[in-house]
RNA sequence: GGGCCCAUGGUCUAGCGGUUAUGACAACGCCCUUACACGGCGUAGAUCACCGGUUCAAAUCCGGUUGGGCCCA
């Protein structure tokens, strides 16, 4: 018996595919274009779940947009800059970044990233993606970075770009900045210092617990919380402080909690996050108490040169001396360390490259509303991010693995020189500049700084269309079709790509955004490597295969987040062997390709106006990128309407040499589901498009075939064929509950009703043949005992023309008894409670009929309107 | 603390103003209909998170509460 083996097929598919080169995007070609903005995928490490899902879902549209006839561009791409592949390359060949030169340790992390390139496309081949290796790039290669280097020097010279102070995460014992990612948090036991601070005008005492007294030099404020009755009588006024004597204003934030230490809080520029947000909020200056290397400055005075941690006990032992330290409670606290060496993190600023964003707040809604939002309530998630903006985007790291910053500054006048276009990618910690000596004097030293990565990604619609490379092309490509993402980038890479590209090109960068959740772990939690919940795909795709995978991504909803559920892959395989076997069914009744007959069964013609409907909304719900609701109506119509019903009436008649209608159904129903299927799982229809079609038709791959043409709908031939439908489906129920088996034979079927003859006719052999039915007798009426044995109210019907009084209409009906019920054919008069009378006509309600007989013999079920008598 | 999203049988999910509230997986019962037992038919299982409002009518609209998710502070 023939099974459908995915295992086998699925990689026989994958490398015939590559051979063909099917998914190429045609440059020269004048058909229209369909461009993708693909994520390029980060090159750290394995494939994990969300991938597997995100990925698949673009490969969708891509897949989609194809069979509509587009010149589909979805490039495979990798992205490789920052922090995360030099923290694996730190822990594989276990050096400190510092430990070696800069020039090697960035080799050894571009070596590592091309390591897992390789690992990273294999892993999208099994999962039958469509990328185009043709138009592949990677974040890391001079071809990409010379663009963000371009971008930079012509946003500088815009004047979009400016050197500012900003606050950073910084380790100094490794003297670097840290991603808020590379900060982990401890639990450390330390004192809660309670200080004596003085009010300014009389002199009183006012305590103050911190754990931080070094930072006493740069106290701006001080805070206590609004509510406090005790401490309201301080806000406004000014405080002097310890040992310092700096005057500081005390104000009320709701963030102070009152039973915490004194209930008073002194901020100081830096020591946390939120002192930030305050200096932010109350344009405070940024002083700087700490350097880069951990030792206090010249503000903390006497202490100044002392490392952070001396200079703590130092000021404790002087206050002490002093009588301004009241007592010392031990404190049990969160802080964030450095993830390596584990020494706390300082809050430090440091100069850093700017590009100007939150004064073009207003063009970046502009451009946002010119894009088209999937699903549209991320148009809210990125406008309120927007507006949420405080400064402008920080483009500077110091780091290795990156896009070096292009220019050179004076050692004596900071003067910059910018790298020409021409010379990029130039890498200013190497190449020396054109122009070596400044103006004042001073020598031009190259930057150590590298971008953001963001810089880089932000760029990738620019790249993808031949930016500063081939102005034909970008004039034709630019803007993209659509830029696929999660949902937690928004405020990063589709914000920065916007903004971009209002810089740059004064234009949006797509037309449309399609925005897709997480996959979270069974228990709907997010799946974290220290909750031990991460699921791993590749022993999943080694179980199930690529395309029960992709069929798990097809059942999640757009922009929502899913618990993954394994389930969903057995469905998968099943749905799979299902088709196959559905194909392998249409294609042994067909040896040659069927050609419309003049005429048709009235099943034949409905299961084809079926189809027509099914192909339009399917392609709505794939314009609309709703891929979970397109999957379901496919798979809803294969399994039932097409095998349960349509094939289970034919297939009598499918294998006889004179019938054509069935035949032509058969194969193009079957066709057309086969294509709308190969978008979700690609493999088992590629196999049995081979192994069933291929003989007859022209494209070499079903990948490469058009769009099925939906038939014209026929509203007769539909009520024929759905009466025969449930006729069929109601005797082989009552066969089952009866115990017989599906093809035991009965001797006669009758079908009774006023539209019984209208309704059957044309469908008498299908019905017959399907049913083992030794006689098929369609009847208006029948001579035995009839009744109406249930009355269900129309709610929609009976509500608007009786308001108040729908509900007791339909309690009443419910209530009829037998006599009243045998008289309800013409209407029926009700009497309500208040005594009023109330004639309703047969338009309110619907009428179930029964028949009964004192012959054990015979049975009866009622279906659409029809009543159908069995006898055994 | 703020913005956005979600809450439906054991589990996951469809529906988003009048439905006997979809379907899947799991469970149970029956049936090997020569495309498929990775199948078919059926049974059981849901006061549609909670509270209030709008409406003749609310799982569906509005407000609030609780719990969860993403992002931000």
């Amino acid at each position: 018996m023939a099974q459908y083996d995915w295992r086998e097929n699925e990689s026989k598919w994958q490398s015939k595919w590559k051979e063909w080169g099917i998914h190429r995007f045609d440059r020269t070609s004048e058909r229209k274009v369909y461009s993708i903005d693909n994520p390029p995928r980060y090159a750290s490490g394995n494939l994990h779940l969300g991938h597997a899902y995100g990925y698949t879902v673009i490969d969708f549209a891509a897949r989609y947009k194809r069979l509509k006839g587009f010149n589909v561009f979805y490039p495979l791409c990798f992205d490789t800059n920052g922090t995360p592949v030099e923290v694996r390359v730190e822990k594989v060949h276990g050096v400190k970044a510092t430990d070696v030169p800069r020039q090697q340790f960035i080799k050894m992390c571009a070596e590592f990233a091309e390591k897992y390139i390789a690992e990273m496309t294999k892993q999208f081949e099994m999962l039958g993606q469509s990328m185009d290796p043709s138009i592949y790039y990677q974040t890391d290669a001079h071809y990409y970075r010379r663009l963000t280097q371009v971008s930079f020097i012509r946003m500088f010279k815009k004047g979009l770009v400016y050197k500012g102070h900003f606050p950073i995460n910084w380790c100094t014992r490794c003297r670097t900045a840290l991603a808020d990612a590379e900060v982990d948090y401890e639990h450390r036991s330390t004192k809660l210092n309670y200080i004596r601070f003085k009010e300014a005008d009389t002199g009183k005492d006012v305590l103050i617990a911190t754990t931080r007294p070094e930072l006493l030099c740069t106290c701006l404020l001080v805070a206590v919380n609004p509510e406090d009755k005790e401490k309201e009588h301080l806000v406004g006024k000014e405080l002097v402080t310890p040992v310092f004597n700096r005057r500081v204003k005390v104000i009320a934030d709701a963030k102070v909690v009152p039973e915490f230490g004194t209930g008073t809080l002194m901020i100081c520029s830096i020591g946390d996050k939120d002192d930030l947000e305050r200096i932010m909020k109350y344009e405070l200056p940024l002083e700087k108490g700490i350097d880069e290397d951990g030792k206090m400055t010249e503000l903390a005075g006497k202490y100044a040169g002392m490392a952070v941690v001396d200079a703590r006990k130092a000021i404790i032992e002087d206050m002490k001396a002093q009588g301004l330290l009241v007592k010392q409670e031990p404190l049990e606290q969160n802080i964030g360390t450095c993830w390596r060496c584990h020494t706390p993190i300082e809050f430090l600023k440091v100069p850093q490259w700017f590009v100007k964003s939150v004064e073009f707040k207003e063009q970046v809604f502009q451009k946002i509303d010119e894009i088209v939002w999937k699903p549209e309530f991320m148009k809210v998630r990125i406008k309120d991010w927007v507006e949420s903006l405080a400064w402008d985007w920080v483009v500077s790291r110091q780091r290795y693995f990156a896009t070096a910053i292009p220019l050179w500054e004076c050692d004596k006048c900071g003067d910059v020189l910018l790298a020409e276009e021409k010379e990029c990618y130039v890498d200013p910690t190497v190449k020396a500049p054109l122009k070596r000596t400044c103006s004042c004097g001073g020598m031009y030293v190259g930057s150590t700084d590298v971008f953001d990565t963001w810089m880089d990604s932000s760029i990738s619609p620019l790249y993808n269309t031949f930016w500063e490379r081939d102005p034909e092309a970008f004039g034709r490509l630019y803007p993209m079709s659509m830029r696929p993402q999660s949902h937690d980038i928004i405020r990063t890479w589709a914000y920065y790509t916007i903004l971009r590209s209002l810089h740059l090109t004064g234009k949006k960068p797509w037309d449309e955004v399609m925005i897709h959740g997480f996959i979270m772990a069974p228990d709907g939690r997010p799946m974290h490597t220290s909750d031990g919940n991460v699921i791993d795909p590749m022993p999943l795709l080694d179980k199930y295969g690529g395309d029960a995978m992709r069929y798990y991504a097809a059942t999640c909803s757009l922009g929502m987040d899913h618990a993954f559920k394994e389930q969903e892959l057995v469905r998968g395989n099943r749905l799979a062997t299902k088709a196959w076997n559905i194909m392998r069914m249409v294609g042994s009744a067909c040896k040659e390709k069927p050609a419309k007959p003049a005429s048709m069964h009235p099943v034949d013609a409905w299961i084809l106006s079926r189809f027509g409907r099914l192909v339009h909304d399917v392609e709505a719900r794939c314009e609309a990128y709703e891929f979970d609701r397109a999957m379901a109506l496919v798979q809803d119509f294969l399994w039932h309407e097409f095998a349960d019903h349509y094939i289970e009436l034919v297939k009598h008649r499918a294998y006889a040499e004179k019938d054509e209608g069935a035949r032509y159904a058969l194969y193009t129903v079957g066709l057309g589901l086969l294509k709308m299927m190969s978008i979700f799982m690609p493999h088992v229809a590629e196999d049995a498009y081979h192994v069933n079609f291929r003989q007859f038709e022209q494209p070499v791959s079903i990948h490469v075939s058009p769009w099925p043409e939906a038939p014209a709908a026929d509203e007769e031939s539909e009520r024929k064929g759905e009466a025969a439908r449930d006729i069929v489906a109601a005797v082989r129920a009552w066969k089952a509950a009866k115990g017989l088996s599906l093809n035991a034979p009965i001797t006669r079927v009758e079908v009774v009703g006023a539209e019984a003859m209208r309704l059957i006719a044309g469908s008498e052999e299908d019905m017959k043949a399907t049913l083992k039915a030794g006689q098929l007798s369609v009847l208006e009426k029948v001579s035995l005992n009839e009744s109406v044995s249930r009355v269900k109210p129309v709610h929609a019907k009976l509500g608007p023309a009786f308001k108040r009084d729908a509900k007791a209409l339909s309690e009443k009906m419910a209530a009829l008894s037998p006599e009243q019920l045998a008289g309800l054919e013409k209407g029926i008069t009700m009497t309500l409670t208040d005594g009023r009378t109330i004639e309703l006509g047969p338009e309110f309600y619907e009428v179930e009929k029964s028949i009964s007989s004192e012959r054990g013999e015979l049975e009866s079920v009622s279906v659409a309107g029809l009543a159908v008598l069995m006898y055994k």
